[in-house]
DNA sequence: CAGTGGTCTAGACCACAAT
DNA sequence: TTGTGGTCTAGACCACTGA
């Protein structure tokens, strides 16, 4: 069987070109993915078809996908082929989800951004313990030995899209309901406060980065997802660090939107 | 000449196990690299050293080179080797870089952080001109036909780590010193001000993803860094949008950090 | 010059998906 | 069973780096 390709819908290579076959082949392809000549989720040729189009071996062909791939602009799937990567649905974070205002209605930050975008959210592997605070989150803590630990993973409709350890000084935390897997309604900020602590502020610091294999697998991440890595620290009105979160989240499933004064 | 490896630095293949032997290298490598066997900057071992000590082809060592830049791990230098890549020092945007009191003291928001973290600040490509807005820009800004562009590079200590452009409605930029390369102290905020127009605040938008080749080329991006969005409109105190600024950030090089409300 | 990575070929066998 | 991508080999020639 000789596989062909509809003519018109690829060109043809340039040999004089000082520019590498397997990168030709991925900007032809680049380009009419730009071009919406192939659609999200549409199949792209096959490595076959795409040897034969350009008469090259299929070690080259492989490479072109190799780049795509690495833009995130295709996925492979082993037995199907190679398509182009849906942009799946963003979920909006804005600077106000944790206000009093969310927490007194007995929803935690995450069933809030839920809320707003209509999907299912879940929590799972829920993980609570007591461990020696990392050098980073005693530094962040004020100074504090040991630290109650909450690992959580949250899905949106059956997708994984970020997991999250917080970090609570214990004489805060312990024996409290924050030591419990289930905090109870607004979640462990709504804790805090009933515990005296009154919230005033967070910091947030974002990084980007390419995640881990380990995330890979945490997050089902897609090759040529990035992961957006926040650790937010929460204050209360006496200026005292309460708790620190570590989250990393799948970049493509997120914008995240904030606030600036500008007095 | 046959290279060999220090015994010990790298463990053996198991031939029994699922793992495909490129990604069972690689994850010797990463593991090495972790634990500090090999440090920032340091060279790793020889394509044609890692050949010998696996007894495998050279392609299979490339694929597990290819897996570890894809994770921004390590870079290659042609003719020279295979590096550890090293983490270059970030600039940290604090949330409070638009204050007035930062605009009044005639410092522009890249001037103010860069003096943060001492480095030598640097502005190239600057082009002005009038264009057509895009549907995004237009809904932005509330819906106008044609605006003021400024685009710009920002280099640290030599090193390209943003470019960004400014979109502005013409009734309010057309014939003012918006409209001039160099709009003066303090940047096109303190220009907007002088016009009448008091800035009350900031959204911005922010997303990460993997770099188009022409932003890898204008940001000179090593493979494996991912980049930040980051669209910002700015706010009147009477509610108008009187700018959007669309930036493309090399995400090795910045920590974002943002203040949020707990009330 | 020798050593390094960059590109490319022409095969091979395998595992997975759909029919 | 056929077509798909996943892995691997054993070569080849090239371009860049540094001594």
């Amino acid at each position: 069987m000789s596989p062909s390709l509809p003519s018109g819908l690829l060109g043809t290579l340039d040999p004089t070109s000082d520019r590498a076959v397997f990168r030709q082949i991925a900007d032809q392809l680049r380009e009419a993915i730009d071009r919406g000549r192939f659609r999200e989720g549409e199949k792209l040729p096959s490595e076959a078809e795409l040897v034969d189009h350009f008469g090259v071996s299929r070690m080259t062909v492989r490479n072109s996908f190799s780049i795509l791939q690495g833009e995130g602009l295709v996925h492979a799937e082993h037995g199907k082929g190679v398509f182009v990567r849906p942009r799946p649905p963003v979920r909006r974070l804005a600077s106000d989800r944790f206000t009093r205002r969310h927490r007194e209605q007995g929803k935690s930050a995450f069933i809030v951004e839920a809320d707003t975008v209509g999907g299912h959210p879940q929590v799972d592997s829920l993980e609570v313990k007591e461990i020696k605070a990392s050098p980073d989150i005693s530094a962040r803590l004020g100074s504090v030995r040991r630290v109650l630990s909450r690992y959580r993973r949250y899905l949106l409709d059956g997708r994984p899209v970020e997991f999250a350890t917080s970090y609570l000084p214990l004489d805060i935390a312990r024996g409290t309901q924050i030591a419990e897997p289930n905090p109870g309604p607004g979640g462990i900020y709504a804790r805090l406060e009933d515990l005296g602590h009154r919230l005033d502020h967070f910091d947030e610091e974002i990084r980007s980065r390419m995640p881990s294999p380990a995330e890979v697998k945490t997050l089902n991440l897609a090759a040529g997802v990035p992961v957006f890595h926040l650790i937010r620290t929460a204050y209360d009105t006496e200026g005292r660090a309460v708790e620190v979160c570590d989250t990393v989240m799948a970049s493509d499933a997120y914008v995240l939107s904030y606030r600036l004064p500008a007095t």
